[in-house]
DNA sequence: AATATAGTGTGTATTCTTTACACTAAGTAA
DNA sequence: TTACTTAGTGTAAAGAATACACACTATATT
């Protein structure tokens, strides 16, 4: 591809915002960086999108290059281009978000060098940030805070069958503030997208609740329903 | 600035959907291009980020270069990154909206070379688009469908003082359906942010209506409020 | 076996918001 | 003065959001 057009030192990055919710706490993927600048900070994964992959892939890449993660929903929330944010040159971000259902035990391996390691750790409780993640970050979780208001999306975050009172906690915890238990459930049990099991949770030392799966057809259904306005 | 960064022969640029309402047709603002590739094609007006300008800037300088218009609201609304959306290299560009006051005389006049002339064009109405600009304008157009039903954005497009009914008959353009004379008064009344004037409509073959404004403050007030989520 | 503990699960009244719906009033034109 | 065109207004009904408290059940402890 012969290219006509003037150029730059500049290059496109990616950066993701990566939600996962263990122990009742949320918890972001953190990169500790491995090379200059701010070697040795944390800081979102991220990196250079490749000239011949659309960013919506390089996303996906990159997800999958640090977690092993294939298929999840990720959404492009918002581009950062200011001239300085990156020390080295001319940078401009895209940020993603993605929600990921985080089994306990699974191992985070970053496979390109540009990382020592890869962490969960909880948002209230973020080390300073390389770059301008840290602004990256809270135009993210606005953006989550916001989308969950209006559309049950929290699900991705939990494992696959979970309580109510699960559900409940977290978004107590992502719009930081109590619920009140009996309208959230009249809430949730009302958008019929909530699959009631034969099962109940196991391992507590008190009345196991029931457990309920997300249903992703009648999800889907209600969705679009949504997206053609109200009368 | 020395740069340590990996060198792509990419470019950043930003493409505008400019919404205007007049005559009771909402349109976007269209460039002729003039130059190669699409050459004499309509397209957004849009152009190359310079190098040493942040993307929200660019956009406003933009703006400014094929309107006039200065201290538009703009933002930004997605970022376009397919590997092959223009034919002549790899081209990311950051799209933003912009809504803007009509006042029939202004003229257009494109100050840079790149586009032959600048036209007001119906979104019902619109011709074949260079590059993906089709999916562009479509994307902000939901755009401004979906923040409308949630947030009173619409004066931007509406002359200082307008009646009731033009407003109405924004709001109906825009979700491209009817609404319901008493409910839309009753709701917009109830935001607390237009003020009635001591004034009415001129030049009309029948009943003048009152006229009103739109109360900035006010709005400002009630928007903060909206970004803290009920309780 | 009895008891303490900790979280589950449920209903109703109130307020607020949204929707549906039709006629009279005012100004202009002939 | 009449005909025409748009402005302007209220109420009832349904639905959604909020506030609020207690009995039930499974387990652990003694």
């Amino acid at each position: 591809m012969e290219t006509l057009l003037p150029k730059f030192d500049s290059v496109f990055s990616i950066d993701c915002v990566i939600f996962g919710f263990d122990d009742g706490e949320l918890k972001i993927l953190l990169i500790k960086r491995n090379e200059e600048p701010f070697k040795d900070w944390w800081a979102l994964p991220g990196n250079i999108i490749e000239h011949d992959q659309s960013i919506d892939l390089a996303a996906e890449r990159i997800l999958y290059e640090l977690t092993g993660l294939k298929g999840i929903f990720m959404e492009q929330f918002h581009t950062f281009g200011d001239v300085n944010r990156h020390p080295q040159g001319r940078v401009i971000t895209v940020a993603y978000y993605a929600m990921i259902r985080l089994n306990g035990t699974k191992e985070l391996k970053p496979i390109s060098n540009y990382a020592s390691k890869a962490v969960w750790i909880p948002v209230n409780d973020l080390p300073k940030l390389a770059f301008d993640h840290e602004k990256i970050f809270s135009r993210g979780f606005d953006k989550i805070r916001n989308k969950i208001s209006y559309q049950p999306i929290a699900f991705e975050l939990l494992p696959e069958k979970f309580t109510l009172t699960q559900l409940q906690q977290l978004y107590e915890v992502i719009l930081n503030k109590k619920l009140d238990k009996r309208n959230f459930r009249k809430k949730m049990l009302n958008y019929g997208i909530l699959k009631e099991l034969d099962e109940k949770q196991k391992g507590v030392s008190y009345r196991a609740a029931k457990l309920y799966k997300f249903d992703k057809r009648k999800y889907a259904k209600l969705f679009q329903k949504e997206l053609t306005f109200g009368s």
